[in-house]
DNA sequence: GCAATTTACTTCGCACACGAAACTTTCGCA
DNA sequence: TGCGAAAGTTTCGTGTGCGAAGTAAATTGC
């Protein structure tokens, strides 16, 4: 199955996976020290960015958008509505819907703090050269696809 | 501080990040799932490979190289010790030293997943050609030198 | 119409993950 | 020698993060 592969290949794949690494840790980094200097948590800032650009939003949409289960967003939600950060309101539509919505004290900190997370990354995207740019579209797409190829190949075999 | 950008722009630098997203979580997801064959969680795993690999460490080089804080591997070890997968033991020369060890048990099991973490990403940059791979190596360390310098400006403003 | 299914959310149990504080052992140095 | 600083680890408190099971409301199928 591993193709044989020369050492500067494997250099430059060790070089690549620690780039990764290195941006994906570091993203990690930043975006708790914003957070923390807010007395917030990092899912805790992501959320409130959420609710500040698209408004309210149901606890399912929340959890589609910061990529997490309801079941963790729950807690989530829990702990900001403690600290008064947002309210919960059943939607009168379909009694099974609760709207996430920002309180006065949610707002103001939202527009306190300047950074989205994924900002950093977003800059430094911009900062490559349109070619470059271009390039990187292209190959990480195609990265992307190969994992989806080799993630099923791996499922199917789970399966025997 | 923001600069224009045209909504061509925008959309490549979306599908940037949604690949690099989807390749960080994909990854997660993989590796998970493997470490549920084995009964066993993602940290667990890695434990078990880095331990296969690199023999008896300290619990402090077991963090470092796992990118954790001792306090966590703490918890991971005590569970593993409990599985009877490793076994912990004060160093001589120094006893305020912990050496993590496999045991017989662990070290099979190690033995039977052939997948480290990581493989798949590697495998799927692999795939790349050539060119395409000499260009990921020129973006992504020029995207993390970027991502480090934007970092220090947001922790230099930290202080004031 | 209404039983069966689906959807939206919550609860529970477990495993990280981190920072601060405590504890033990070792080291440095007066 | 002896004592305070340093190193290695553990403990504690809080906050995710997930899956399974539970509940209530809405939808589907017949």
């Amino acid at each position: 199955m591993t193709l044989p592969f020369t050492p500067e290949q494997k250099a430059d794949v060790d070089q690549v996976l620690e780039a990764i690494l290195y941006l994906y840790t570091e993203g990690r980094r930043l975006t708790k020290e914003y957070a923390r200097r807010a007395n917030l948590t990092s899912p805790q800032l992501t959320v409130l960015k959420v609710l500040e650009t698209f408004g309210d939003v149901s606890l399912s949409e929340l959890s589609e958008r910061i990529r997490a289960q309801n079941s963790t967003v729950t807690g989530i939600i829990d702990r900001m509505e403690r600290e008064a950060l947002v309210k919960r309101e059943r939607s009168k539509e379909d009694r099974r819907v609760v709207h996430i919505r920002l309180t006065t004290k949610g707002a103001g900190l939202a527009r306190d703090i300047p950074v989205e997370p994924m900002e950093i990354l977003r800059r430094a995207i911009l900062s490559l050269t349109a070619t470059e740019g271009r390039e990187l579209v292209k190959i990480s797409t195609k990265l992307a696809k190969r994992v989806q190829e080799l993630a099923q190949e791996g499922d199917a075999e789970k399966k025997k």
